[in-house]
RNA sequence: GGGGGAAUUCCCGAGUGGCCAAAGGGGACAGACUGUAAAUCUGCUGGCAAUGCCUUCGGUGGUUCGAAUCCACCUUCCCCCA
C-alpha cells in the first residue's frame, strides 16, 4: 500500500492541486513540503495534532518537512475562519511562542541536517524586511482583488468587516511559498483545509513569477459528527503542553469522544496499522467503548510519552472501575491551608482545582455531585479534619473530575 | 470628508430611570438514565463570611435620592453617501 493510498484511506486528504503529481512526489519521498504555524499562543493544541501527525507520516516516507514559524504572518493575523480580528501580538510574545512550538514539535518531527530531516524557519526573517513599494510591484501585481474577494476565507468577513491588514494575509502567505520555493527548494505546501485559498495564492504566484509548478495539499479538519472543530472543551483549547492541559485531562478528552467520532479519530490521528483499524471498524456498542480507550492511550503516548499515558490510563481505570488509587493526580496541602484543624469542603474543592469558586462548589454539593472517599457529601459546611487529610482523601466532583488530596 | 447606527454577563440577544445580578436561547456544569458515548428529562450558570453585602451592561466624567437605561467627551465596529 502506498503512502498516498493510506492517507486517502485514513481520510486525511481534503484537497490537492494535482493528484497524479502529488501522488508521485510523496510516494517517492521527493517532496520538500512546508506547513505554517501561526504562533498566537505559547503551546500547540490538539487542533494542530492532525497536521503534526500528517507531517510525520510524510517524513517517514522520506519527504522533507519545513516547519514554518509564522513570526512575520502572526504580525498580521489570519482572518480565515474567524468572525473577528485577531488581537495583535508583540514581537517578543511571538518569538517566545515560536520557541515553545519548536520544543513541542521536536517530539514528533525529526529535525536536523541532511535529506529527509526537518528544518524550521521563521518567516519573520524575510517578511519583516520587505519594502512596501517593492513588494507591491513585485507580487502585488500578480494578485487580482476580484479573485481574492471571492475566496472562501474572506466570505464570512465580508459581513462583519475585514481590515486591509488582514486582507494582506493571503499575499504574505503566498510570498512565503514563493520565497521558500526559491531558497529551500520547497515544492509543496501543506496545511489545514481552511488554508486552501491562501495556499492556491502561493502556487499561483510561483507560476506567474517563475513559470514553474508547485503543489498544494490540505488535510481534512478534524471535526465531530456535528461539524464542530475538535480539540476544544467549552471553548478552551486542549493543549499539548502538560502544564496547560494535564496528561490526564488530555487522555480524558479523547476517552470521551462520541461514538460516531472515535473511528474517525483513530484513522486520522493514530499510527495503528490499517488492518487493525479495519477490524475495529466493525466494533459496536460496548465494544466500541474500548476503541476510545485505545484512542486515548495512543494519543497520550505520542504527546506525553508512554509513562504518562499509562499513568493517565491507570488513574482512569481506578476511578471508573476497580483498582487502586495510586496514580491519581494529587493536590498537596500544607498546615497553612487549615482553619481550626480542618478545612471546609468548599475550600477544599477550590484548592484541589475541581471548581472555580466557592459558589460553584456549593452548587455541585447541593446537587449531589460531590463525593469524599466515595461518600456523597450532603453538608454544605462539612469540615474535613486534618487527620483524615493526612492519610489522603479522594475528592470527586461529578463523574469525571477528581483529585487525591494529601496534607503534608 | 458627510450622514446614520451599534457596543449588555461564556456566546447570541432582550432590557430605554427604581420591580435588574439583568428576559429568552445556545453552550457549560451537576443530577437521573447509560457504556466515562449519544439522545431525553430535571436542576443550575458573577463573587462573597450569603434571607444580606460587593463587583458587572465598551471607557472616562456628569445629571439624579437612584443609571445598563439620561447628558458630555473618548474608543472600537457596522451601514449609506463621497
Amino acid at each position: 500500500m502506498t503512502l498516498y493510498d493510506e492517507l486517502v484511506e485514513r481520510g486525511l486528504i481534503a484537497q490537492v492541486t494535482d493528484e497524479d503529481k502529488i501522488k508521485d512526489l510523496i510516494n517517492e519521498g521527493k517532496a520538500t513540503f512546508y506547513i505554517g504555524f501561526d504562533c498566537t499562543a505559547d503551546s500547540l493544541t490538539a487542533g494542530h495534532f492532525v497536521t503534526l501527525t500528517f507531517m510525520k507520516r510524510l517524513q517517514q516516507a522520506g519527504n522533507k518537512p519545513i516547519a514554518l514559524i509564522g513570526g512575520g504572518t502572526t504580525m498580521i493575523g489570519d482572518p480565515s475562519g474567524r468572525s473577528d480580528m485577531r488581537k495583535m501580538l508583540t514581537r517578543e510574545a511571538i518569538d517566545y511562542n515560536a520557541q515553545c512550538f519548536k520544543k513541542q514539535m521536536e517530539r514528533f518531527i525529526d529535525f536536523g541536517e541532511g535529506p529527509g530531516k526537518a528544518t524550521m524557519v521563521n518567516n519573520a526573517d524575510w517578511l519583516l524586511s520587505l519594502n512596501y513599494v517593492d513588494l507591491l510591484r513585485e507580487v502585488g501585481a500578480c494578485f487580482s482583488v476580484n479573485n481574492m474577494l471571492r475566496a472562501e476565507c474572506y466570505k464570512q468577513r465580508m459581513e462583519k468587516g475585514l481590515s486591509f491588514l488582514e486582507f494582506n494575509y493571503m499575499i504574505m502567505q503566498s510570498y512565503d511559498f514563493y520565497h521558500m520555493f526559491q531558497t529551500l527548494g520547497c515544492n509543496m505546501q501543506f496545511g489545514g483545509n481552511d488554508q486552501w485559498s491562501n495556499m492556491l495564492g502561493g502556487t499561483e504566484l510561483i507560476r506567474r513569477k517563475l513559470g514553474k509548478d508547485a503543489y498544494a495539499m490540505t488535510v481534512t479538519l478534524l471535526t465531530d459528527s456535528n461539524g464542530n472543530k475538535m480539540g476544544k472543551t467549552a471553548g478552551n483549547a486542549v493543549w499539548l503542553d502538560p502544564n496547560k492541559t494535564s496528561p490526564y485531562d488530555f487522555y480524558q478528552y479523547w476517552r470521551n469522544v462520541g461514538d460516531e467520532d472515535v473511528m474517525n479519530c483513530i484513522r486520522m490521528l493514530t499510527f495503528l496499522p490499517m488492518e487493525q483499524i479495519r477490524e475495529m471498524d466493525t466494533w459496536k456498542d460496548q465494544k466500541l467503548n474500548e476503541a476510545k480507550e485505545i484512542l486515548a492511550y495512543e494519543l497520550t503516548k505520542m504527546v506525553h510519552g508512554e509513562e504518562e499515558a499509562a499513568k493517565a490510563q491507570n488513574a482512569a481505570k481506578a476511578l471508573f472501575g476497580a483498582g487502586d488509587h495510586g496514580e491519581m493526580p494529587v493536590t498537596e496541602l500544607s498546615e497553612a491551608d487549615l482553619t481550626d484543624g480542618g478545612i471546609d469542603i468548599k475550600v477544599l474543592l477550590v484548592k484541589a482545582g475541581l471548581v472555580k469558586s466557592n459558589s460553584e462548589a456549593r452548587q455541585n454539593i447541593a446537587q449531589g455531585g460531590v463525593t469524599l472517599d466515595g461518600e456523597k457529601v450532603t453538608d454544605l459546611f462539612l469540615a474535613v479534619p486534618a487527620e483524615k487529610l493526612r492519610e489522603g482523601v479522594l475528592l470527586k466532583r461529578g463523574k469525571k473530575s477528581f483529585r487525591k488530596v494529601v496534607l503534608k
